[in-house]
DNA sequence: ATGACGATTTACT
DNA sequence: GTAAATCGTCATA
């Protein structure tokens, strides 16, 4: 089969500038099943199917870091072109991983969220460490995917686009996930945003295993009591 | 200079 | 379910 023998032989071409310059929703959409790469300094290759992902839409977009247009050292990357890697650190211990898109200078980007483990798994778990004993959960959640992949503040504005460290390629091996085995809910982490938290932009694979948080039946919405039955 | 706050994860009750 | 971990960033002074 070529398509296996192209992951192993690691023939991985990245996708190009154009798979990114869309809107974050299409992109968000799109990279769904496709592999995000990571080639370590030491040669070794981990891959993950991404599962899940979430639009930040920039300026008018309250849960945005460029919300209402700003551009500070932080958040610079995103206003590079498509297809540049934006990396920012979180809660004194963490790193989240977006894909800027849209129209070159517009700060709009992916978070990409959570992805099934599908190559250099016990890198990944080393580079994880105890507290990740379940293998299928080793890059679910932002944070957990840049840990298990090693992305930090040194791959912040990296192009994505060139094959070298960090890209994204079509999985060899399974076609992308179609509507049907598509959801979509409300993003995660965002309450303080206000009408934008309730939106639903946060794109996911229906049923895998390795997604951060599951989208609720509703749509994602906070957890609500029912009133009383009315019978 | 200072203070409040995270696009999170983990451990614990 | 709640709380702690932990520090760079940003707004304010």
């Amino acid at each position: 089969m070529a398509g296996a023998r192209a992951a192993r032989s690691g023939r991985l071409k990245p996708l190009p500038r154009s798979f990114y310059a869309c809107s974050p929703e299409v992109l968000a959409r799109r990279m769904l099943g496709t592999l995000l790469v990571r080639r370590f300094d030491d040669g070794v290759t981990a891959a993950i199917r991404i599962v899940e992902a979430e639009a930040y839409l920039g300026v008018r977009d309250r849960a945005a870091h460029t919300f209402g247009g700003r551009r500070t050292a932080r958040n610079e990357a995103m206003y590079a072109e498509p297809g540049t890697a934006y990396v920012y650190f979180t809660y004194g211990m963490h790193y989240c991983l977006n894909a800027v898109c849209g129209e070159p200078g517009e700060p709009v980007a992916v978070l990409i969220r959570a992805g099934e483990p599908v190559r250099g798994v016990e890198r990944m778990a080393e580079l994880r460490g105890p507290a990740a004993r379940d293998e299928l959960r080793l890059a679910a959640g932002p944070a957990r995917l840049c840990q298990a992949m090693r992305i930090d503040r040194a791959l912040n504005g990296h192009d994505l686009t060139t094959g070298e460290a960090l890209w994204m390629t079509n999985d060899p091996d399974q076609p992308p996930p179609g509507d049907r085995e598509v959801v979509r809910a409300a993003r995660v982490g965002v309450d303080y945003a206000g009408p934008w938290a309730a939106r639903r932009l946060r794109w996911l694979v229906r049923g895998s295993p390795s997604v951060s948080v599951p989208p609720r039946p509703g749509g994602g919405r906070p957890t609500r009591k029912r009133p009383p039955a009315g019978g």
